[in-house]
DNA sequence: TGTAAATAGTGATGTATGTCACAGCATCTT
DNA sequence: AAGATGCTGTGACATACATCACTATTTACA
């Protein structure tokens, strides 16, 4: 069966077996093709989502149909729409794969049973929550303070791989830039 | 004494008299005059704190000395540099007074105490966390998307207070824009 | 395999915003 | 009270980036 999950965690909480059944009952493994929906725009937010393989690309249409991307969600990634999840709301943004992936969900009445009854989990979900945070304010402070260029240069080095995985198109949605500008900065 | 902290953890978890006093043998109450450092760039990060009254800013100064303000933290509020108090590292923002303020302030190895023998606090600061993660999203979302001239009526329409106590000069470093840019928007 | 769609580069031009400079007030300090 | 300091507005000018248009490749798929 699937381990990417228990490793996921016991790199920060360890697990007995038993713990681990329990966790793995309130997911369900869901496989999509690339280009699939996994949240909509607009639409409601059943799921958080664990990604096992693949890629996805969480993102925003705007009035004039320009895409924004808030994040790409590869391997050992946690994403949804978390205001809309929580706040059992429509989504603002859309989650879809850019490749085809594989994943584990959980409901929000699923993940707050599983809070209730296995307390050591809620300290995984608060470690992963703040990563989150601390990671969207490192971003907001990227986006504050340095050019495109430098942008463009520090996400290059933080994630290698995206750069052979997605478009430069893309690449240019999440660095709020226009692909064309994109495509003139110096490598 | 100050009941401002037991509200604001009630408004997400209930508490007794007994957990109460718990939790407050974990903070210590500090005031700080205008113009005040609680973290100074570069130094070490001892605490999280919890604003009771007053203004911080959260700021970044970047090579070139401009300050880039990543949060206006107001009563309620708690405000760290995360990255830096979680993983016991230096500063690389600030946070200053912008008034005279009251804060409780816990140390990391407190508030890992505080979790391990009150697992119900653990929620509360999941909870605080993931709203955290969420608001700076929906930041994000607005730097990617929208115009200076929406950033600014977004900002008042969610905080209009902040019009009253804030100068026109740091609105502009929170919305990143220069201040002659904000100065000639229309309201 | 062939046709359509997606991707990437680049020139020409427009525009939002930055930078620099200066002036008028308001506020703080001694 | 006087001088220093900070805040705000505004003109002149510079620049990073967006937009539009076109072309050349590559990739998808029927």
């Amino acid at each position: 069966m699937h381990n990417e999950l228990r490793r996921h965690i016991e790199e920060i909480v360890s697990l007995t077996d038993d713990e681990y059944s329990l966790i793995t009952s309130h997911f369900t493994l869901q496989k999509f093709k690339k280009n699939d929906f996994l949240i909509r725009q607009g639409e409601s937010v059943k799921y958080t989502y664990f990604v096992i393989s693949g890629l996805l690309k969480l993102v925003y249409y705007d009035e004039s149909g320009k895409e924004h991307i808030l994040s790409f969600a590869m391997e050992d990634w946690w994403e949804t729409d978390y205001q809309a999840f929580y706040s059992t709301s429509d989504a603002t943004m859309s989650l879809q794969c850019l490749e085809n992936t594989t994943v584990l969900r959980i409901t929000l009445k699923d993940y707050h049973h599983l809070c209730a009854i296995l307390p050591k989990i809620v300290l995984f979900f608060l470690k992963k929550a703040t990563s989150g945070h601390v990671a969207s304010q490192q971003r907001l402070l990227s986006l504050l303070s340095s050019s495109a260029q430098d942008r463009y240069e520090q996400l290059l080095h933080r994630y290698p791989s995206l750069f052979q995985r997605v478009s430069k198109t893309l690449l240019a949605s999440y660095l709020g830039v226009s692909r064309e500008t994109l495509s003139r900065l110096t490598l």
